[in-house]
DNA sequence: GTCTATAACCGGATAGAC
DNA sequence: GTCTATCCGGTTATAGAC
């Protein structure tokens, strides 16, 4: 799917022009928002005509994932400092857990629309798609790395699941971030805040003798997932293809 | 904004049309998706204009509100006798949580869409805005009746908030229903066989001496979001319109 | 063969006549 | 309440230019 990139010849002829397009996109997508922001209007703006919009990106909903790659090294250099320097489990999630918000804050209105579209199980946006597949894995590994890099003694089989439910505990982060309409967001701050901590105890209490039972019950959900597709890092699906909704 | 039913004009002129375009629109949402029934055909095959359908549901979308509605009721229908018969928390819980997805399968494909619309905090069909309050209050109300009905002994702080939690508990179980593309959604029926154990266990040991500071954090958490918007049933935010995406 | 542009098409939504 | 005529924006077909 992807081919290698080239030695010398990068950014060749039209690489600049996509680039551009994409740049264009993203700030009008700040100023006005998502649905504010026509492909009309982006490709005039850019400079380029409709169709060679078209030409760089399959489709209106290609430059929103353009956008999640983006916000993800954001993401990864707003939180490196903390990874480096910090060994607590409890702050290294929340520093990872706060850069996440600080970083989508400017794309607040037009995250909202970005969830939507990731919600719809055909769109190529959609977290679980084959399509996000490579996005999909760095993120869980950014929580690997927050937990991997941590003092905490974590129970080995939870430490195998754990960065996927990170993510998907995020993913509950940002739904609620994207609804939130308190100044500066700052009730999702002091949810993400409070949940890490919660989230940090438990995972100390699943090693408890008394709780055992309930961790190996959970633990048994989720190898059952992982042994499927759907939420699996290594989807075996490639053959499901479902294009059309008509069916006549 | 709904005004009281009036006593014998009830079905008064074009009630029986607006009753006749949705019946068309969900048997055709059902035959043929939601993207592969056009605002067009509905109209067409219900044997209206299509401004006609515009002047009866506001957008496609409203359809949708419909929908919900029809589908909850279904929903009430298909654990009634669950509920009346049955006293142990894990039976009702499973129950309710199986009827959802049964009554749901029809329209599987559907539901996708429906979801996609459905995350959208400017959308009129996202859960949690003011449109949805009422049904959103009416579905919570079941699962209050699941653990009201039940002979579990349930710390009392918790009960408080258990409804709403199993009623996003359920979201998140339908939201896996959507993407799971297994024969007869299998998957999601033991996802959710096995989640409502580990659920039901949670709530036992919520009450065990040990885990009580982590409850009392939970709590504290859930205390706290009640306290303002967003995922409250009593929202005070009916000032904050945000009716376009455009602000130039 | 890589890029760019113009002219449609299609479907959701609106305006305004009857 | 019901219609017709239009708008508007995502998308596609297609024809050329480099």
């Amino acid at each position: 799917m992807t081919p290698a990139t080239l030695p010398t010849t990068r950014t060749k002829k039209g690489e600049q022009t996509k680039a551009h397009i994409l740049e264009t996109a993203l700030t009008m997508f700040r100023e006005r928002g998502y649905e504010g922001t026509t492909m009309r209007a982006g490709a005039t703006e850019a400079g380029v005509s409709l169709g060679n919009a078209y030409y760089y990106f399959e489709s209106k909903e290609h430059l929103i994932q353009a956008f999640y790659e983006r916000s993800h090294l954001d993401h990864l250099a707003a939180c490196a400092d903390a990874l480096e320097n910090e060994v607590d489990l409890r702050n290294r999630l929340r520093a990872v857990i706060r850069a996440k918000l600080s970083t989508s804050m400017p794309y607040h209105r037009f995250s909202g629309l970005l969830f939507k579209t990731a919600a719809d199980p055909r769109s190529p946006l959609n977290p679980f798609s084959d399509e996000s597949t490579p996005l999909r894995r760095e993120s869980t590994e950014l929580f690997a790395e927050v937990v991997r890099g941590s003092s905490a003694r974590i129970h080995p089989d939870l430490e195998l699941h754990l960065p996927k439910l990170l993510w998907i505990y995020q993913m509950g982060i940002v739904l609620f971030w994207i609804h939130d309409t308190s100044p500066g967001c700052d009730r999702s701050y002091r949810l993400a805040e409070r949940t890490v901590d919660l989230i940090v105890q438990l995972i100390k209490v699943a090693n408890f003798p008394p709780m055992r039972p309930i961790t190996r019950l959970a633990l048994n959900v989720l190898a059952d997932l992982e042994d499927n597709a759907a939420l699996s890092a290594t989807p075996d699906r490639s053959d499901q293809r479902q294009d059309s909704d008509d069916e006549e």
